[in-house]
DNA sequence: CATTAAACGGAGACAGTCCCCGCTTTCTGT
DNA sequence: ACAGAAAGCGGGGACTGTCTCCGTTTAATG
């Protein structure tokens, strides 16, 4: 995976400043920021940005896997504070949250869980799920959770649910009822 | 609401002609299609297209309207197949259907739903909204239906099941069961 | 150092959006 | 029927963003 020859200086230096000069304009322009707007902040010929990230995917990613694997850590964490059920949807709010808050990281989190994707975003997707995985497993053992229920699912779910609350006032304000009414159904 | 003044003969033969290339291409190429070549495709010049419908949005809607309409009508048409609560699920996944198979509908309908849209769009969710509303109560006063509910809160979540369904597959295999899920809930 | 291959950068081709304003067409009153 | 007014047309062009190509620069290596 890592490569053959360590990268260069000078390589390795422009693609953190891409990286950081990326994660601030995604957060200030939303997942549409302009790429050479990018390069530019960065300091760096448009080029640059282009051969280290050839698509916008590719440079989303790059940008947020810390926060997916901060997301995939928490799962864990959460885990071992509350009973197996509780903990799947208190997580399930997080990432909701996570995909609200931060513009840009809820269209990588979508082609996360997209089947026939990249390689490079199926990696942050796998990371995703097997977070998702565990905690679903454990509720199922329980018995608070559907058997039938794929982690997958959980998490093309929660997605909707970012949706539906954005929908709703573009904040997070109605992502706990709109969890709730997935975890409880909506008969009365 | 009509014009005080009617419409000159060749600026209605214009219009009419811009929303059946938009339908077109929208259905072609999705929702981001290029407006000047939707005004090429009409045989106008582009400042005839953008004095009509001065942004993408006007456009969608207007191209989209009948289906909307055909949307509020198939639940009334539904209403008197079904029970209501049962009619008001068969509904929803009419819409999901909808939103998925027409490309470019499903903005439109998440624009309809959202707070603080534009006077032409909320006409469009005014009408899908009344349409809800009425299987939403039939079902409430049956007593399938959380009476906490509000018109607006299905339709975004049923939106947020066509996402769901949409990272699934593309297609609206997915729809039916994420439809289920969300009603009976994710308990055993 | 000298060599060499990796990496850079930004000009420029291309595509899309949207406005502006001189020209054309329709409508109106006589 | 026709002249004048006003409504409407259209496409040129400014602007922004994407992405590639290739001559130049720079780090690594013996």
């Amino acid at each position: 995976m890592t490569q053959v020859r360590p990268m260069r200086a000078d390589a390795r230096r422009n693609y953190e400043r891409l990286l950081k000069a990326a994660a601030e304009a995604f957060a200030e322009h939303g997942e549409n920021a302009s790429l050479d707007d990018i390069a530019k902040r960065a300091g760096v010929g448009s080029g640059t940005l282009y051969r280290h990230f050839p698509t916008r995917q590719a440079l989303l990613e790059a940008a947020y896997v810390d926060r997916i694997e901060a997301l995939g850590l928490r799962a864990d964490e959460i885990a071992r504070e509350l009973p197996p059920g509780e903990a799947l949807i208190e997580w399930l709010y997080e990432v909701c949250v996570g995909t609200i808050e931060v513009r840009g990281l809820k269209t990588l989190l979508g082609s996360a869980v997209t089947d026939g994707s990249s390689a490079a975003v199926t990696a942050c997707g796998t990371f995703m799920k097997d977070a998702a995985g565990r905690l679903v497993g454990a509720a199922q053992k329980e018995g608070t959770l559907r058997p039938d229920l794929e982690p997958v699912d959980v998490l093309r779910l929660a997605h909707g649910i970012s949706t539906a609350s954005e929908l709703a006032d573009g904040r997070g304000a109605h992502i706990r009822r709109y969890l709730l009414l997935l975890t409880e159904g909506l008969r009365p």
